[in-house]
DNA sequence: CATGAATGAGGCTTCATTCAT
DNA sequence: GATGAATGAAGCCTCATTCAT
């Protein structure tokens, strides 16, 4: 990929993070990239493709990444683990979290990104039905909705909700009930 | 309130839900009520002051719903109905939680409703709290922010994240843990 | 005249004044005078109406007042009064001279007043020229039009053109001139 | 400077002028100069900005005219040639003059253009200067303001007061005034 | 690959004015 | 005299997108 292309799209995503999508124009990206709007149209045929390359990248990021640190065995510790870097990322890159709820929220962009967001979400699920699996083969899938839920509920709390968010006492309250 | 006004926040409550805040002009908002321009400019100063308007409306409504409810004494049967309430209503009225899940989100709209949101969220916290106390006097802050984390995570999850979600499962598994 | 229409013409020459003609919204002078819509227009017929009642009014006043200064025989005198009378209003009200200046030049406004502007311009034309003729009975036209372009002139760059405009050493120069 | 640009700017010089700023929307001169509205704001992102560069262009040509003038040395010679020059201008070019009147005592315009009408207040005051220091160099200033004031005077009677104004009168009268 | 002039639809808002009460 | 809800046209400006160079 060539250097412009990857600094629009970097330039887009923040810019898509810190305003929304709706609020920012194309006109506003190619001025913060550097470049013309020819080129943008040259790499994107459209502002939807443009968001639809981002969302695209950063499923396959969090696939990779999840892929690469698989190779613990004992669930249970595969589940602190998971908890561990969720938070992690949370707490250092509260404006690529928030796009990401953001888009899969607003109808627009939600609509833009259909097939995206639910190839996303059935990865994620299988991800963790398989930690669930083994470690409660009758009940995996309920405890597996459980588990998302309450991390997604944290990261909307987190991000959206409260002022003063005790992130770190809810990583904790999950590392002891998921970890045992 | 002269029957237009309310009439106005009736579809633009609507129309925000369904298309989000950015993507409902204020022409379709006429068009929809059938009354003017100037008729919505001279009930809200601006877009923006219709969606204060129309949250602040909202949170009075929840303040209202919440006050006239609370004559159970035993806390675990309040937890209980309020489960119950909540996923009633998440159910009934998809469209009124998507907008408000949305409008904290959007970096823009937040910002418009910055405000109004902290009061709504401190008075929803304090609600659940009151509750928690009753129940366990020395983590009930923590539980608290777990319960509000679980119903914000699945309302998310069924929302926008996944097609085709169990919420009735979700729902008992809520009750069954907090019922005891 | 009723007090409130009094007071909405007074209103209204502040702010047409402060603001230009175009600049002023109806709904501001009303806000302003404290009055409603419909009992502005109850009095004025339209925004222009109310435009020409004040500059007719203001005509009115002019005249009343050089009028009554007019006791003096002696031409120089008369016209050394006169200067004084007009440097004095001019920097005692400088919003009031910057409107007449402002209404007589802008076209759309120079259009709804021609037929009070010629009015006026022909009163002080004959008043000035009145002066002229006791002093030279041959030239005083061309005299009395060198005389106003030089009144009008200095008003308009003390209002419009110079900061720190040294408008005392033009009074002195045009009473040395005109009182011999 | 690309052609349509330029061409806007000669419409909306035009329009300006005739119709007065606040009057003259940007729809008509974009009709007017056959370009759309968003070419006219690529090319200045405001109505404000559009008239800024009007102003500034005129400024410049001002200035441009005057230096290629000046190689009399006689200064009473430099005055006639300044007003022939400016009385030849005034009747010739009527409706520019008017709109250089109105939008600097316009208040909404003037503000605009504040920094701008100061600058070539200043050029204008310097070059008058300049001549009247080599006439009589202990009175040369308030020769100066006298000068500038009847110019500006005459114009402005001309232009907004009078109907049948003895223009060339007047011009004689300066000519004979300060051509000794 | 790269530029930026150019388009035209549509967005938010303002405003003079009317009219039922 | 007095109010203020209601209208609808028009104003300024933004924006995704196209295309000649």
């Amino acid at each position: 990929m060539s250097d412009k292309k990857e600094e629009v799209m970097r330039v887009a995503t923040h810019l898509f993070s810190e305003l929304g999508f709706e609020n920012t124009s194309m006109a506003k990206i190619c001025a913060e990239a550097g470049v013309s709007k020819g080129l943008v149209y040259h790499h994107f045929s459209s502002k939807t493709a443009l968001l639809r390359a981002i969302f695209a990248e950063t499923t396959k990021k969090m696939i990779k990444m999840s892929d690469t640190s698989e190779v613990i065995t004992n669930p249970k510790e595969q589940l602190v683990n998971l908890i561990k870097q969720l938070f992690n990322q949370l707490s250092n890159d509260k404006l690529f979290f928030q796009l990401n709820l953001n888009i899969m929220i607003q109808p627009s962009t939600k609509n833009i990104l259909k097939d995206l967001i639910q190839e996303r979400a059935t990865y994620l699920m299988s991800s963790v039905k398989d930690i669930f699996k083994a470690i409660d083969s009758e009940e995996y899938e309920l405890l597996s909705y459980v588990f998302i839920a309450e991390v997604d509920g944290i990261a909307l709390d987190y991000l959206a909700v409260f002022e003063n968010y005790p992130l770190d006492k809810l990583e904790n309250h999950l590392i002891e009930k998921y970890g045992k």
